[in-house]
DNA sequence: GAATGTTACGCTGTCCGTAAGAATC
DNA sequence: GATTCTTACGGACAGCGTAACATTC
């Protein structure tokens, strides 16, 4: 089954004519007619009744033309919604919050990303500490924090939205031989994975 | 667009795995891979987030997939309501009515190529006369009559209801020239034309 | 013979599979 | 090095247009 079939046998349902669909669709008469053939045979039904000067559609084609329209602006939203969408995503403001720490070192390769695919987006960036910016999201002064959580790992705080986005190992330099930080499997068993799967850092 | 395109694009959202998806619609996964990128470059938007083994829907992907999955199922629905309604039409039983003169002159030959197009539909054809077959009609015992219609033409006559299906020229033969009978031009006035439009004869 | 749909035929573009490449774990 | 997605390339096939044909008015 090809969308053009559809298309073509839509255009033939509603003119009711071989040569003004040919035309309604931009493609020669014999071509329409072929391919409608190809629709018929695939579907092991005519759905004209060709009288000359008089086509009408069969019990078949009567029933295939509601889907075969609904189909086919199914398709035409389906294209325009990702075109709406698109035209959301390219402008914008975001007032991103961070600590100190993200902000130096995984902020500038992120914002660069960001900025190259999504150009029209305004970036307003706030450094201060996690609790702060918890502060400031819940006021409405941000709109997204990189915060570091509170210790026991993430939780629901009131009506904020929070993801796991990045674990980090925590090693312990000393000049004897110790084990890692204990905290570390406490991370990976509260957290589930090393890295969130929301995550592209 | 290409409904190619959304059975690929809906296989590896719901696969989350290009070689998987690949699989699943029985094509190899460089083809998949190359269909999905003229899908993304057609719309003008990715579609999936690429990370290694975690292959997850942009926003615009997120927007696509109902549409997309719709679309498919509403090409398998009409393609089965077509199937449904052939084999509806492919058996049951024909209750027809007719007049002598119809069932000598016309009806062999729509019989014979009705049956030729419908062999498992059974045809039980009665003969008599155009008052007796409305009243079989109203009655419920035929389904459909061929009668010719009292004077002054084709009307309702309570639930049944009537099409023009032939319209006949009677020509008077007489040893003395004569106008051909004046009822011919009164009939073309009341049709409309020689032969109805739903009539094959 | 004019109008209209179908069949025939060669051409082009699209899609496919195999093979090679790139990137990540 | 194994896995997984992308790129490259040659072949098969579907769809197109022109032309010829069939049919009806």
């Amino acid at each position: 089954m090809q969308l053009q079939y559809l298309t073509y046998f839509v255009a033939v349902a509603q003119t009711r004519h071989f040569t003004r669909a040919a035309e309604r669709v931009n493609v020669s008469q014999p071509a329409l007619s072929k391919q409608i053939a190809t629709l018929e045979r695939e579907l092991g039904a005519t759905l004209f009744s060709r009288a000359r000067g008089n086509i009408t559609l069969t019990a078949a084609g009567e029933a295939l033309l509601p889907l075969a329209q609904r189909i086919l602006a199914d398709v035409d939203t389906a294209t325009r919604e990702v075109q709406e969408l698109l035209a959301q995503l390219r402008r914008g403001r975001v007032r991103l919050g961070a600590t100190p720490s993200v902000c130096t070192g995984l902020l500038p390769t992120v914002l660069r990303d960001f900025h190259r695919e999504y150009p029209g987006i305004q970036l307003v960036v706030q450094e201060t500490g996690s609790g702060d910016l918890v502060r400031e999201l819940s006021a409405g002064a941000l709109d997204l924090a990189l915060v570091i959580p509170a210790q026991g790992g993430p939780a629901e705080e009131g009506a904020l939205v929070i993801t796991p986005v990045l674990v980090e190992e925590l090693i312990v330099a000393s000049s004897r031989p110790q084990r890692r930080h204990q905290n570390h499997a406490a991370h990976r068993a509260a957290c589930g994975c090393r890295t969130s799967p929301d995550c592209r850092w």
